[in-house]
DNA sequence: CATGAATGAGAATTCATTCAT
DNA sequence: AATGAATGAATTCTCATTCAT
């Protein structure tokens, strides 16, 4: 009968954030940010309409907000001890979690791109803490290649990126009935690996 | 002031028809197709909301046929003489042209992929002719890596097409302020080109 | 069969706008601006609740249109020959018809009062024309009890618009079941009249 | 740590009770009562939603306490010896009051006469006690100018009336940047004063 | 062929109020 | 007494589409 706490308060907070999250990322994913109301969101997470906008301020705050969960983690499986210098093993280990995790959360995938490509998502992003750690991943990049003595690092920043997205877009609108085999993205993958590590 | 005839509409019907898909291409571009209303693509064309639907049935179709014709055009770079062979130089002169409209047209690939990716497009374009062409594209491709000796031909198509994609991706969502220059991109086509020829 | 002019648009528009304005007036005038759905405008005048917004862009704007509206038509009862200068039986005709006009309108008043001076309202209404044709008012009646050598005309403006004003916050919120009197009106009018004339 | 007494719990209550009503006419006025959420209360007053509707049935009731408190302030500047006869000092005194009290909170008196012209409003004041106080003001005005010897006793009470709300009108919507300057505020006052005294 | 007024089905959002703790 | 998460009804606003002219 005691009235719940500060702590108590934050704890049913958290979580209701994180549920409205993955819910709203798991609707997005598959029936398309434009074409998913709040209605729906809120019947799919069992809530009323209005206790998302306890969370969020808006539906594109929403989005704001799952993007960057979504890149966080992407950053985490990089540069995991944090000393700022990529070493070749967990470069590898990077490129390895990422195709698993492409293999695994195709929807995820493609909700992601097909979302932070919309006009108007970069300007949302900017200045987001997010968008400076993408940029210290691009540079940590550059320097293992540097260190690595690849004749020009930056063109091998770029080709490596772009066969990682590369691939990212192909899952996606490859017809699901002609799925690219697992062992061709296996094959794939290996064949990013020996080039880099 | 003597009626028009039949081939006089014709044309009539057939430059408007161009125009629309122009202007909307334009717009969905800059301003995304979920945030751009037929009022304003009527606005930005100079035309009233009615007359687009005497053009397209709907605003979804008016979609489809944008892309159509963009996959068209795409695909029109390739196999030139429709032998259904593809020879080296047809495959460099491929590879080059798409990178230069990548280059130049760069909001028409960020609304070309924003759309394609969506989903329920995919739905839309299924049982389209220009899937078909697109498979034709990909199994041309392989029958060449094939002739070239290729190890695992389909590992090939899968590398160049990805390398592709990826790079259209980094353009689109690089920002602006740090733009990837235009020699370096140079770089990564004449990479592709040396690969493949 | 053949299409509507531009000049038959315009009158379709120009009808429409001011039926709207009148029905609106009408209703938040008795029902109150903010009690007012926009819902029940629309079944009010009996048209759809999108029609609105083809006329005018928010609910606040319509607001806006009704007030500038009102105020002109106050305005215009001013000066009828437009040379700048008040004539005494300019001046008489003014206060009588304004007087008229509340006696006859009063729930026209209390909306209208009501509105001006809501929090915000003041905002919007900057920076329009209609209130430098207030402010003409005010400079115009000064000059006027200048000319008549009142001791000091300001004073006079004062005194004059707040028994104006006065009286009408005092039909407002009188109590209808005693009313004011008619004839106590015309006194107090009359003794208006007679101060100034 | 003794158990609060019964007269403690009653002190705490009424300080709330008035932090409250003190707090949401700083609100109520300056926001205006439509765009001024409990939420927004809450938080201005620093305390949290719930507790309002421990004090106040709703934002309804909470606004006619308001204005209750208000017109109580008001009629207790008047007939201060309660004697229900008005002698020239106390109304002389009235006014004064009345005019430094409009001069030093506008943005109370702007709420005020916003709130009480609301369609509704009156509604709700019917039968409240406080307006058989302000109906015994009117009566008592009455006799006052019949000892006074004037010739329609009515027509006086309506023309102090009009002059103090006219006045107080014209403060709130007349623009800050031409604010009426004090002394002219006070002339006004005195030639009042000069009328009725 | 061309127009734009009109519709109406939803969409996002707000917010007074309740209630478990 | 006090909290703030949760509700849901109401509200503003959007926009693809129709249709009379």
């Amino acid at each position: 009968m005691s009235p719940r706490t500060q702590k108590q308060f934050e704890v049913i907070r958290e979580s209701r954030r994180t549920q409205i999250l993955n819910g709203a990322l798991d609707l997005f994913a598959t029936e398309g940010y434009g074409h998913c109301s709040i209605a729906a969101l809120a019947n799919h997470l069992g809530i009323s309409k209005g206790l998302m906008y306890n969370y969020f301020e808006s539906k594109e705050q929403l989005l704001l907000a799952i993007i960057e969960r979504g890149l966080s983690e992407i950053m985490d499986l990089f540069d995991p001890d944090h000393d700022g210098v990529l070493k070749s093993s967990e470069l590898v280990n990077f490129i390895r979690k990422v195709f698993s995790t492409m293999r695994s959360d195709q929807n995820y995938w493609i909700m992601f791109i097909g979302v932070i490509i919309q006009p108007g998502v970069r300007e949302l992003l900017r200045d987001k803490p997010i968008v400076h750690q993408m940029e210290r991943f691009t540079s940590m990049l550059r320097d293992y290649f540097e260190r690595k003595g690849f004749e020009d690092p930056y063109l091998e920043v770029l080709t490596l990126s772009a066969m990682i997205e590369g691939l990212g877009m192909l899952l996606i609108y490859t017809d699901p009935s002609i799925r690219i085999p697992d062992e061709m993205i296996q094959k794939f993958e290996n064949r990013i690996v020996e080039m880099y590590k």
